[in-house]
DNA sequence: CATGGTCGGGAC
DNA sequence: GTCCCGAC
């Protein structure tokens, strides 16, 4: 596919913390709050806020204090402490949550943040578009869509409709496949908000600078559409800053040299030129992103590549002896090891190294900082008090220790220590030969504590002389590791991996909370499958919430689903015939479908054991609960496979070529739906009864959820009133322009 | 003292 | 491997 004719989308959650918070307080919602981290000095450090406090002037930036006097009833929820540190683990498990649901619509989703994320969903408007007509598309089916260079949708669809006549490069097929796109993208937001509970605004393009441009030209809850002949209008007035990667100093280098503040000014410029005013790599890419052209492509990333803490201690808090360095090292090091614990347990991997950052007050105010990668050897115990210890050595042998008047003491740091971070990285999958049977691998128990204790460390760092010249002996007089380099050794040395400290009945517990999620949802997943829309409740608008809590929407939604037996009666039964096809086909290769066989029955009449998870399940709900056993397994394999294709160095554009390639003929699909749906051609069809026309069978159930999709949105996510006041989005009088459907206006207030 | 704690990525 | 930038 070329770079150019993608659908790329970015998914931004509005003002995530505030809604984490009012989704776990639903009292809050619809009144003033912001989030803070810190609270006691000054009322805290504001990181985020939600549009009815933004409304009446509070911002980032302000701290807490700041925020009562322009707003004396705001609520000032506070990130929680763990160990004097800052604690959003709540917040990166409702990030991790949403893009749980968002990777259902396609595995090309590139986590960006904790609560943003790309995706790339090319294929699945091709996809549409052999199910449907995109001329049966109207704004209804897109609520709260904004195209850039338009007024409304409509003026938008019979731009499509018309091949664009009035546009010299009006790009027909892609600029129809964004308008599907967008059909497509608010099926994601509305799903999104029925599983999750979370509001986002979204950016639709064709790369991803362009997406990430445009999400936050509407906001909350609203999705921008920039098709590629608006880009020119939109960079005429838009400032070279508000381009991804030029907010910094960059853009300020290329601002000033060029003497240019707007995107439109940068066309004037020869590539060559560029490239000879900057690098050939940067020169290129303002080349090309100056045309609207960005190369990048969405690589398909669930997890992070790194994990990290690290904390600040300004001014007056700064580090100056020994003790305190120990126990904010132990502290963060007790985080990072809650951390990998999880992560290793969700994502079978560890990390190889661990890279340990810290910057100190020099006597002459001049701060400088450093930062020391470690590769852990075999024998390594990536457990206990394993981090904060080797940070420690590591920081100690990179800034030393002087000896106060009272040396056993309270030995001082040479010098202060403003701050420090650890950061482990270099994943490796935990190998999936060898642990055939996952529980084998967990069943490698190992007592905890078994690493010595930073207690342990202590007399000896006490004793210690702090010769500074003396770089032979490491602190406890084993020979000395030089932590920067010697450890190549190591690094071969090391082979079955490093041994997990993690028990078996962890490893249930977390596949037991998604059951739990799952048998909640049951019928709704009888409904449809499990990568598609589902029923939802009411709308919601930021401003006005109906104040009605999660539970109600969950119930008023089994309540709309039960109005309508006779509909899940003929899917499931569709679903039935389907399953036998894909019996029929697999059975003899034995592969998931023995998840079933191996089930036992239990005592209790109607209900099976799962042999994988042990819950007792309806009889009738088998196919499904294996389906989700098979989807957890498939995408597990889904995100080894691509960590590894990683390594290759591939050219990227090509990988995410075959990735899809992959997806869309091989056994390695991700969803229960391509599952069941792709089974073989002679599959017959059948007349839908909602528009008459002729699907194929192994496309019916998409088919039906295309008019659910229809429905769900309808009465989700009505169009909000207020959109097209005042100035907003006017069309622009300059006649002059070629392309007559312009809104200059729009773009000079937003980014005023 | 005063957005802070996390991430990813490129340059060298 | 380390430093530093950019963004949230």
């Amino acid at each position: 596919m070329d770079a150019q004719n993608k659908i790329v989308v970015l998914i931004d959650m509005d003002c995530f913390y505030c809604q984490v918070e009012e989704n776990l307080n639903p009292e809050l919602k619809g009144k003033p709050i912001a989030v803070v981290q810190y609270n006691p000095w000054k009322g805290g450090g504001i990181i985020a806020v939600n549009y009815v406090a933004k409304a009446q002037g509070v911002t980032r930036h302000m701290r807490g204090d700041e925020a009562k006097e322009k707003c004396p009833e705001i609520q000032l929820p506070s990130v929680p402490c763990q160990r004097g540190k800052a604690d959003i683990s709540k917040y990166r498990n409702a990030g991790k949550k949403v893009a749980e649901v968002l990777q259902k619509f396609t595995p090309l989703m590139e986590r960006a943040s904790i609560d943003e994320a790309y995706l790339d969903i090319t294929i699945q408007v091709e996809e549409r578009l052999k199910i449907i007509n995109s001329e049966t598309i109207n704004a209804e089916m897109m609520p709260n869509t904004f195209i850039l260079g338009y007024q409304s949708i409509n003026e938008f669809i019979s731009d499509i409709q018309n091949y664009g006549q009035d546009c010299i490069d009006f790009d027909y097929e892609h600029t129809k496949r964004l308008l599907v796109g967008a059909v497509i993208v608010s099926e994601i937001r509305a799903t999104v908000f029925q599983e999750t509970g979370y509001q986002c605004s979204a950016g639709i393009s064709h790369n991803k600078i362009l997406a990430k441009l445009v999400c936050g030209m509407n906001k909350p809850n609203k999705q921008t559409v920039v098709p590629k002949h608006s880009v020119n209008i939109l960079y005429k007035t838009l400032p070279l800053k508000k381009v991804k990667h030029l907010g910094g100093k960059f853009g300020d280098l290329v601002s000033n040299t060029l003497k240019i503040k707007v995107m439109a000014e940068l066309q004037r410029f020869t590539e060559k030129e560029l490239q000879s005013k900057f690098d050939d790599r940067n020169g290129t890419w303002l080349y090309n992103i100056a045309r609207g052209v960005d190369t990048e492509p969405v690589q398909a990333r669930f997890n992070p590549k790194s994990i990290g803490c690290c904390k600040q201690f300004r001014g007056k808090s700064a580090l100056t002896n020994l003790d305190s360095l120990r126990k904010w090292l132990k502290d963060l090091g007790d985080e990072i090891n809650d951390r990998l614990e999880k992560d290793s347990l969700e994502n079978n991997r560890t990390p190889k190294q661990m890279v340990v950052s810290f910057s100190s007050q020099m006597q002459d105010g001049r701060d400088i900082s450093s930062s020391r990668s470690y590769n852990f050897a075999a024998e390594d115990e990536l457990c206990g008090d394993f981090f904060s210890i080797k940070a420690l050595e590591i920081v100690l042998d990179c800034t030393r220790t002087m000896n106060s008047s009272d040396e056993e003491i309270n030995p001082k740091l040479k010098a202060p220590i403003k701050f420090l971070g650890i950061s482990l990285g270099k994943f490796e999958d935990h190998d999936s030969k060898k642990t055939k049977n996952i529980k084998d691998y967990f069943s490698i128990n190992h007592s905890k504590g078994h690493c010595s204790s930073m207690e342990m460390l202590e007399p000896k760092l006490n004793a210690e002389s702090f010769d500074q010249n003396d770089k032979t002996k490491d602190r406890i007089g084993r020979p000395h590791q030089d932590v920067s380099k010697s450890d190549n050794n190591a690094v071969e040395k090391r082979d079955s991996g490093i041994q997990s400290s993690f028990t078996l009945d962890k490893q249930e517990s977390f596949f037991a909370k998604f059951l739990q999620k799952d048998e909640d949802k049951e019928i709704a997943d009888l409904r449809t499958p499990a990568c598609t829309i589902v029923t939802c409740g009411d709308e919601s608008n930021d401003t006005n919430y109906s104040g009605s809590t999660i539970d109600e929407e969950i119930n008023k939604s089994i309540a709309l689903f039960e109005e309508d037996r006779e509909e899940v009666d003929r899917i499931s039964s569709i679903r039935n015939l389907l399953q036998m096809s894909k019996d029929n086909f697999e059975g003899t290769e034995q592969n998931q479908a023995e998840v079933l066989s191996k089930s036992k029955i239990d005592e209790n009449a109607m209900k099976v054991k799962c042999s994988d998870c042990g819950k007792l399940i309806p009889e009738s709900m088998t196919v499904i609960h294996a389906d989700y056993h098979l989807a957890l397994s498939i995408r597990n394999e889904e995100r080894q496979q691509l960590h590894k294709e990683k390594k290759n160095n591939i050219d990227l554009a090509d990988k995410s070529k075959t990735i899809q390639n992959e997806k869309k003929e091989s056994k390695t699909n991700n969803s229960i739906k391509s599952f069941l749906v792709k089974l073989n051609d002679t599959v017959p069809s059948e007349m839908c009864s909602e528009c008459g026309k002729r699907v194929q069978l192994d496309s019916y159930l998409e088919h039906l959820d295309f008019h659910e999709a229809q429905r769900l949105n309808k009465e989700l996510n009505r169009p909000t009133q207020t959109n097209n006041s005042g100035a907003k989005r006017k069309r622009n009088s300059d006649s002059s322009e070629k392309k007559p459907k312009v809104m200059c206006k729009t773009i000079d207030l937003f980014f005023r």
